[in-house]
DNA sequence: CATATATACTCTACAAAGAAGAGTATATAT
DNA sequence: ATATATACTCTTCTTTGTAGAGTATATATG
């Protein structure tokens, strides 16, 4: 039931990015954000090949936007995420939650074991 | 140079149980630890594999056991983290707390421990 | 204007990770 | 002997992740 909002652990990055980014979330941008919080330096047909996939999930939504008048200045389609996309997040951060919760490995002090 | 140390989001979580586990960490501990923690099914066929791969990338060991003398007490292969392994659920963990941070959809308890 | 260059995205092909489930091994229970 | 319980193996297939050449379209410049 829950199967269709397990996330793939890239597909989960990017929507944490397109969320991050909000007004200014397109494919462009969002390999930007991922090279410099996270030194994640995809190629752009990962990239794009995973937002399609979310797309077609239902879990990001896309807007055509106006070409900017910067050389260059192509139409961005911009990427927002759904409520399905939402929940989706919200449960792997949920379980990545739960199975790491209190583990030694966390650096800090634990509480429990 | 990081690329080998990343894990699919089956990887991460089953490297999570296995350190939860501890000295009981084998294939069958771990299937029920993911049912029970986080209500993940996961085929017997589909953990072995990651089981499998987990290994063969050096992020985990394993050591035969002795059978028990209960009904089923079959040899288990009790599984460790290797230092490796460590080194990449940190890494892991670090990327998603980083894209994690300060967003609007963080309800309430953290990645981060 | 022609050509260079910058940003943004498309397409195709393939590799790695995840999933299923029948089958095998080996133990105790009856 | 046969049933049953736990643990693991094997094979096959689907989904995710990766790469990079190619296309589209804008401004910059000689």
């Amino acid at each position: 039931m829950t199967k269709e909002l397990r996330l793939g652990e890239f597909e989960l990055l990017v929507l944490l990015a397109i969320i991050r980014l909000g007004d200014e979330a397109y494919g462009a941008s969002v390999k930007r954000l991922l090279a410099k919080e996270i030194n994640r330096d995809v190629s752009i047909g990962s990239l794009y090949s995973t937002i399609d996939r979310l797309q077609s999930k239902e879990l990001i939504s896309s807007i055509e936007g106006e070409p900017t008048p910067i050389r260059g200045g192509r139409a961005k389609s911009f990427l927002k995420i759904t409520r399905k996309g939402e929940t989706a997040v919200r449960l792997s951060k949920s379980n990545l939650t739960t199975m790491w919760k209190g583990l030694s490995i966390n650096g800090g002090s634990e509480v429990n074991g």
